[in-house]
DNA sequence: TTGCGTGCAAAGGTTTTGCATGGCA
DNA sequence: TGCCATGCAAAACCTTTGCACGCAA
């Protein structure tokens, strides 16, 4: 078993996350992010650093359609993830998790209709969420008031 | 409106493709697969008829967890993508069309319980097929007879 | 002091672009 | 002939790796 040490690097880049949880992130952006006039962490201690986060389940690591590259995005609650199913907004990118019994009915249709034996932490649902409808409906000559 | 010239190296493309309706394949795959003793289509020609196919609507690109590279899936069905939803099997990447009326009652609880307005079209069930379910129990060693 | 973490530079791999050439209609 | 498509080489990106040095415990 590895020590783990606390370093300034990881601190800013968990920090970082914390700070914007539920937000998802390329690597590029958070190395824009944590570096300032000082400071900067190479990009190659962000990257070891998100990989690590992966692995400890404390962030998700996904794709999307038509991107190079990969996002991440902190979750507190990420723990759970192997056990159940995520939905996340095409617009603000946020994941929701989904309660496992609101799927029950949903796979046990799918086992039976198609033979498909569902792995529900491993599909995900894309839509809009709430609050970014409400949003859209407010929106002035097309453009966002906030992001 | 652009006029569409059938050209070689589209044909050989399309062809392998079709050939192997349901099965995924990364750029460099098509390009090997693509390739004999005696032609060969660049890498350049491949990724530009692939996003051409895919724009045209008979192609689907996705990624998967983990994986560098796009994966595209000939699929004549395609068309209907934008109304639909898919389950794709882990094991040997098949996408399945989904009827529509199966996903109602899903999708109107969704917008119930979590305010989460789904776009069908863009989600994606992962899980494991009748097949690969019925090859897997007759798996020796753990070594696959056929992928 | 020990060994984990960081930074640099370089490499690896995938995908895109500019430009001249080739081929379809 | 007039476009469209192809191929080559180079570039653009994102991500990973090797190695020496720095820092936490």
């Amino acid at each position: 078993m590895k020590n783990e040490y606390r370093t300034k690097a990881r601190s800013l880049i968990i920090e970082y996350l914390k700070g914007h949880s539920g937000k998802r992130f390329t690597a590029k952006e958070i190395f824009d992010a944590v570096k300032d006039d000082e400071n900067t962490v190479s990009r190659t201690t962000i990257y070891r650093n998100l990989e690590r986060l992966c692995d400890q389940g404390n962030l998700v690591k996904f794709k999307e359609p038509n991107q190079d590259s990969w996002f991440y995005q902190y979750s507190d609650t990420y723990q759970h993830c192997n056990t159940h199913m995520h939905a996340q907004c095409a617009v603000c990118g946020r994941i929701f998790h989904l309660e496992d019994v609101f799927l029950d009915g949903f796979a046990k249709k799918m086992k039976l209709v198609y033979g498909f034996d569902m792995d529900p932490s491993k599909s995900l649902i894309i839509g809009q969420c709430e609050s970014c409808r409400r949003k859209a409906g407010k929106k002035i000559r097309n453009v966002d008031v906030e992001q």
